[in-house]
RNA sequence: GGGCGAUUAGCUCAGCUGGUUCAGAGCACCUGCCUUACAAGCAGGGGGUCACUAGUUCGAAUCUAGUAUCGCCCA
């Protein structure tokens, strides 16, 4: 045998066995006449690195995977990054200008080349980093969203659903960087904690054809009123009816403007009247839909001023610069009426710190009301089940309420938008696959025949990111290769996506159930006619101690790798799971890693332990009530694990294990059937011990890869090839009570004596006598020979009569004295027995009063009544052999 | 502002259909142990009016309503 360290090594072990899985492929999935079991990884962003959240997402993902792989099931995790266009692009931006180049100096080819290469130099290291996870992703299957094919499929999904009438392109609000001239998506627009200090404007507009009737506004924005086109008031509020309808006059323009009634309004912020400016603002623009308002465009893409402000020393000055301007201008006029100071919520953008305007533009959308109707029905009948159930109301508020998706963005990386723009008419324009499709259906369209591929200008703008990873679940298959958007439906499916779809699991984020998990459902309904998957689990976000999410910009979030090399990649997964209820967030703690490190640590010990013995051949029948309560127990406990991962508690299923092999293996089970030192064990025990540790270590695998694999290897001689990623995952047994309880009964006898002696301060030398006065001997009788043994006991005696001078305890109802003789000390013994007797006193007495309650006897139903008395007459009975032993003293 | 959720031991959380073997687990803490697998350990122990108030019920950590505090999503 060859020499084991006394503390465990992760490092090596698992650079070993990640390698020799690799090499075996065992993670390798291809279509066969087993059931498939599929996950398809959230893509991470192709040029982030891991992060907690990713660690967590991946470690769940990959205990699912494992154990079905391990249950039969042809298991195929696929794995891949998508193009994170938005994150990808600022990344790409900052480099060329750490380089002294500027975006706008290059064209669209010449950008997209750099962003290549910075892909090709930086994606993947994520996936690398998942591999010292131990993710058993079949890396064969890599896939990106900007693969050819896959950008095939965004196209012709694009193409797709514009020919349905799904896809249009309207007028909206986005948010704009004037300083950067680009759009922003929400994500990327901070607001500071606790808002910003600013002022809010009291400035009042006279009301058409009075001589002296005014109605006052309160605005933040005193620069945009020359973009007014409304005065709003709320319907309900009797302050400002006999206004609605009248006309109101702009200050400094005098251009009328209609007072309308609308709900938006809050009666009780500023003076309840509201300016409505609908190109400045996204709820004044949703005013301005409802009441049919113009809309004047102030501000140009630079945040300065333009024509439309019809004020000519304002043109070309910044927003900024008008607002001090214009607070002067107003008060001379006489229209300031107050000035209050303010904290406002202020957008400021990520990159820049330049306050975001809303601004009015062209971009393209997804109906989204008709198409997600199935999407929603899905999860409302747990077709598609959300783990944990509580997020189905979040999903049905969201869906029912959801708003037509903005998908273009003002950006290069990505799908470009397969518009071709053929003349200036907004209408001009088609949507087609290719270039020539497009040349063809232009002329057709423009009745120009002598339209050429150079009169076609394609879409600038690419999709949303979303608006790719929402095939994903089809497209790691290249199932839209056989999609015909002619027909509108798939040639073919291909066997791939025949066999793997739908998939079983995502395991995601809540943050993106609506961005990404919603989205795939409805495509996978609108495409497939079929769910993308069965269960959704929905991580926790990871927190630091503070509760602060754990994020790149806070600084707030170990480094994974750092923490793998510290407590081994097992650790650091039972760390993660090992306080993770699914929906739950995990205040993340370093102690649980090194918990999870200890564990492996135990387990080693328990291997060297084991390995250490020598044998004899033939069995020790003293150690056969042993070796079957444990094997009861394993039933047990397997039977309970199988339950617990239908309800995707892992957290709890992992608990479970970690006690099971630490208590009942290493403390208990271990510990009595170790042979004195020096002594060998019987063969037979011996068998059973290492047959149960290789049990142990296969319902372990999941949570734990590399350690057991590495015990799984040293327990036995292994055939080349062999692993415990392939073995077969323990079925569980039937449980046999009897030698279940017969084990446990010795466990707490153990306990017990344990803690007679601590009490008493006695020595294992002290050897004490036992007198059981049990209802079932045989109960007992299998162990008296290693309780004896490891008890310390002097002799052990079935009696009913007294035994004086000792200290008695209970398992149930039944009785054990043991012989203190010297020891003794009958106060101290005295006020044990009084304190528990007046316990079961008072139990007593409650469970009387329940009886004796008519009511109780007349409404519970039968068997908890008989549950009471079956705890009356077990209190009782305790009662009495706790007032027999008190006698006694 | 709208919606969702939480509040159980010092900390992080279990507790599924209301009924004492349900008031639990892990960590932390205290005590005693360097016992030839493991001090990354072993043995033992203390600790909670289950946020508050009212209600439903024979019976509430568990159901209902309100209050307080916190969190998340959407606006």
């Amino acid at each position: 045998m060859q020499e084991l360290n006394k503390t465990y090594n992760p490092e090596t072990v698992e650079n070993k066995w990640y390698e020799y899985w690799q090499q075996h492929g065992f993670f390798r999935s291809v279509p066969n006449d087993r059931p498939p079991y599929t996950i398809v990884i959230p893509p991470p962003n192709v040029t982030g690195v891991l992060h907690m959240g990713h660690m967590l997402n991946n470690t769940i993902q990959d205990v699912l995977i494992r154990r079905a792989r391990m249950k039969g099931y042809n298991a195929l995790w696929v794995p891949g990054t998508d193009h994170a266009s938005i994150a990808t692009e600022a990344k790409v931006v900052q480099m060329l200008r750490e380089k002294g180049i500027k975006k706008s100096d290059l064209s669209r080819d010449e950008f997209l080349k750099y962003a290549w290469e910075w892909k090709e130099k930086y994606g993947g290291i994520i996936l690398k980093q998942l591999e010292k996870l131990g993710a058993s992703c079949d890396w064969s299957r890599t896939r990106f969203t900007m693969d050819t094919t896959y950008y095939r499929a965004v196209i012709k999904v694009f193409v797709d659903l514009y020919n349905k009438g799904f896809i249009y392109r309207g007028l909206r609000m986005i948010n704009w960087d004037c300083e950067a001239k680009t759009a922003l998506s929400n994500e990327e627009v901070q607001y500071a904690e606790g808002g910003e200090k600013s002022h809010l404007y009291s400035v009042r507009y006279k009301i058409q054809d009075t001589e002296d009737e005014w109605v006052i506004v309160a605005t933040q924005r005193p620069e945009t009123i020359m973009g007014d086109t409304a005065i709003a008031v709320n319907p309900t509020d009797p302050r400002f009816m006999h206004l609605i309808g009248k006309t109101a006059l702009v200050p400094l323009i005098n251009r009328p403007i209609p007072i309308i009634a609308d709900n938006y309004v809050d009666v009780e912020f500023g003076t309840g009247c509201l300016k409505v400016t609908p190109a400045h603002d996204p709820n004044d623009y949703e005013i301005g839909l409802r009441h049919n308002l113009p809309v004047v465009d102030t501000i140009n893409l630079d945040g300065t001023l333009n024509e439309a402000c019809e004020i000519p020393h304002y043109v070309g000055l910044d927003r900024f610069k008008v607002r001090k301007l214009i607070i002067k201008d107003l008060e001379q006029a006489g229209h300031l009426v107050k000035t209050e100071d303010y904290i406002a919520r202020i957008g400021r953008s990520e990159r820049t710190g330049s306050v975001v305007e809303p601004k009015l533009s062209l971009q393209w959308f997804i109906k989204m009301k008709e198409i997600s109707q199935r999407a929603l029905q899905a999860v409302e009948n747990d077709e598609v089940q959300l783990i944990p159930a509580k997020y189905k109301n979040t999903y049905r508020h969201w869906m029912e309420n959801v708003r037509d998706w903005c998908i273009s963005r003002q950006l290069w990386w990505g799908h470009r938008i397969p518009a071709y723009y053929y003349g200036n008419g907004e209408n001009d324009f088609v949507v087609a696959e290719t270039e020539e499709q497009a040349l063809q259906m232009a002329k057709k369209q423009s009745g120009n025949q002598q339209l050429t591929l150079q009169d076609l200008r394609q879409d600038e703008d690419v999709l949303d990111t979303w608006a790719s990873s929402w095939l994903w679940p089809i497209a790691v298959f290249d199932g839209f290769e056989d999609y015909d958007p002619e027909a509108r439906q798939f040639t073919r499916i291909n066997p791939e996506l025949q066999y793997y779809y739908p998939t079983n699991v995502l395991v995601t984020a809540p943050e993106i159930l609506f961005f990404w998990v919603a989205r795939m459902i409805i495509a996978g309904y609108e495409y497939m006619n079929e769910k993308p998957f069965k269960d959704v689990y929905l991580t926790g976000i990871v927190r630091d101690k503070l509760g602060r999410k754990m994020s790149k910009s806070l600084g707030n979030s170990p480094d994974p790798l750092e923490l793998m090399a510290q407590y081994s990649a097992d650790g650091v997964r039972t760390g993660m799971l090992f306080s993770s209820p699914a929906g739950n967030d995990l205040p993340f703690d370093e102690k649980l890693c090194e918990q999870g490190r200890n564990f492996a640590n135990k387990i080693w010990n328990a291997l060297r332990l084991v390995k250490g013995w020598t044998t004899t051949p033939g069995n020790n029948p003293n150690m056969e009530p042993v070796t079957q309560w444990f094997e009861s127990k394993l039933a047990a406990t397997t039977a309970e694990l199988d339950k617990l991962f239908e309800q995707y508690r892992l957290s709890e299923a992992l608990t479970l294990l970690y006690r099971f092999i630490w208590d009942d293996y290493c403390s208990v089970f271990l510990e009595l059937v170790k042979p004195d030192f020096g002594q060998p064990i019987e063969e037979d025990t011996y068998q059973q011990t290492i047959g149960f540790f290789e049990q142990l270590m296969k319902l372990l695998h999941p949570f734990m890869p590399f350690i057991t694999e590495e015990v799984y290897q040293h327990l036995y001689d292994r055939a080349a090839g062999d692993s415990i990623c392939i073995s077969p995952y323990p079925v569980a047994a039937q449980v046999n009570a009897t030698r279940l309880t017969t084990g446990e009964n010795l466990k707490r006898l153990l306990t017990q004596l344990r803690e007679v002696r601590a009490k008493k301060n006695l020595k294992p030398k002290d050897l004490l006598p036992l007198y059981a006065n049990v209802a079932t001997p045989q109960l007992y009788e299998p162990v008296l020979a290693v309780l004896q043994k490891k008890a310390f006991l002097s002799e052990v005696q079935f009696t009913t009569s007294e035994v004086p001078g000792s200290a008695m305890f209970m398992i149930g109802t039944d009785v054990f004295h043991v012989g203190l003789g010297h020891h003794a000390d009958a106060s101290a013994e005295r006020e044990h027995l009084q304190k528990e007797l007046d316990y079961f006193l008072g139990f007593k007495q409650s469970v009387l009063a329940k009886l004796n309650n008519e009511k109780f006897a007349a409404s519970a139903p039968a068997a908890i009544v008989e549950k009471e008395r079956a705890k009356l007459a077990d209190a009782e009975q305790k009662i009495a052999a706790l007032q027999d032993a008190l006698s006694r003293w």
